[in-house]
DNA sequence: CATCCTGCGTGCAGCTACTGTAATTTTATT
DNA sequence: AATAAAATTACAGTAGCTGCACGCAGGATG
């Protein structure tokens, strides 16, 4: 991921990154407990052994310490593989790449677990997390885009092509949190891989279901 | 609440009435003028000539004043007609229903498309917009499996039938994002009634796609 | 080793969203 | 008009969050 393989940190880094991942910790464990809202940055603050100014110079804001590090972006290489992708298997190909940042993003699968759990039970995080991934899907679009381009599609030989980029998007993401809810619910035993091409199988039937649409004066009363 | 189950609409009921209208107004006004962030419930206060602690029985939060009132659920009339739908069309009758709900919900368009621009720009209002419609859906899907046990499927004939309904209803929430997005910045020169229909046509075409899955391995590297 | 200096942690003062409480005003009922 | 019920208000307090200025330790330079 970096230019250099390992040794680059000095002992102000690995200070740094110890104190954010005690107190993201901490703030994990103390939400798991009390729930998010019976928990205050002081709390945390005085879990991580630090004052409340630098926590909010770590995360700026309580939300950021139970959410993690931002947005998980691929990439550059797994990037360039996608844009260069001749399968014509969009969708299935958007998946593998959102499953892929998000598996080497986060070492620890324990922690993805119970911030998931939290998120899960909380509605103001899910709301941030939401947001967080509504703007991954921007990028994203754009990305489907040069996908598209690379294909020799313009948006001169068809018209609605942004339309289609932005719907690949979005079936995608609906696939990533169908998943995600049956994961974490536990309501599958296998594999996650096995998982995602489940959720994509389904949402191809259903939305293949029958009659696109009796008479049309059905969709607006 | 009353002994007297009739004409519940005094001068108490139409004062309430103003008031919140005026407020929420003022609040949307005020953000699209400086933005959502710095406009605080002081100022909304003023405009709708209000103490601040009224402004909170009012809404409850700041951001509810932006949003309007919470969730769009449609009236057990339509609810049942949904139920009872013999139609194989689910997606084309579940996104009938969202739209209905919203359209007479509120009655002037104006507000809402205002409304809509609002909470497109601001990335905290998106997200709390998303947690309302996760809530909804949870109701939803369970009006689609009653729907599926009307038309004599059960869990037993059919193993995954819980989990259709929640991808029934994810497809469905997709096509109204999607829709909603093209609505409101322009792109689209049409009835909305149209511009489900298309939506929900795209959606069937990338959903398709060709190859399901190569061999699998693209889905987790 | 001495020196600088830069990054990082800290306390403090202050703003804004939000809540509980009790008093005051407004609307409804008899 | 008297009284009950409900709405609104002022006031005080808590929690999230920010700007600012200071001090200290890590790391670079000579």
């Amino acid at each position: 991921m970096t230019s250099k393989p390992a040794v680059d940190d000095g002992l102000r880094a690995r200070k740094r990154a110890a104190t954010q991942a005690g107190l993201e910790q901490a703030a994990l464990a103390l939400a798991l407990e009390h729930g998010y809202e019976n928990v205050t940055v002081d709390m945390i603050c005085d879990a991580g052994m630090v004052s409340q100014r630098t926590f909010f110079n770590y995360f700026g804001t309580k939300e950021g310490a139970f959410l993690g590090t931002p947005p998980p972006m691929p990439a550059d290489a797994e990037l360039a593989r996608f844009v260069q992708g001749a399968g014509a298997d969009v969708l299935g190909d958007l998946v593998g790449l959102i499953t892929a940042a998000l598996v080497d993003q986060e070492p620890d699968p324990g922690i993805l677990r119970s911030r998931r759990m939290l998120i899960e039970r909380t509605p103001e995080l899910l709301g941030r997390e939401n947001t967080r991934i509504t703007e991954l899907e921007e990028s994203l679009t754009l990305l489907v885009l040069e996908r598209f381009h690379a294909q020799g599609r313009s948006e001169e030989s068809t018209p609605g092509l942004e339309d289609e980029a932005r719907m690949a998007v979005t079936l995608a993401g609906s696939v990533m949190r169908f998943s995600m809810q049956k994961w974490f619910t536990g309501g599958f035993t296998g594999s996650p891989g096995e998982l995602l091409r489940h959720s994509i199988a389904l949402m191809r039937r259903i939305a293949a279901a029958e009659n696109p649409a009796p008479e049309g004066a059905r969709v607006r009363p």
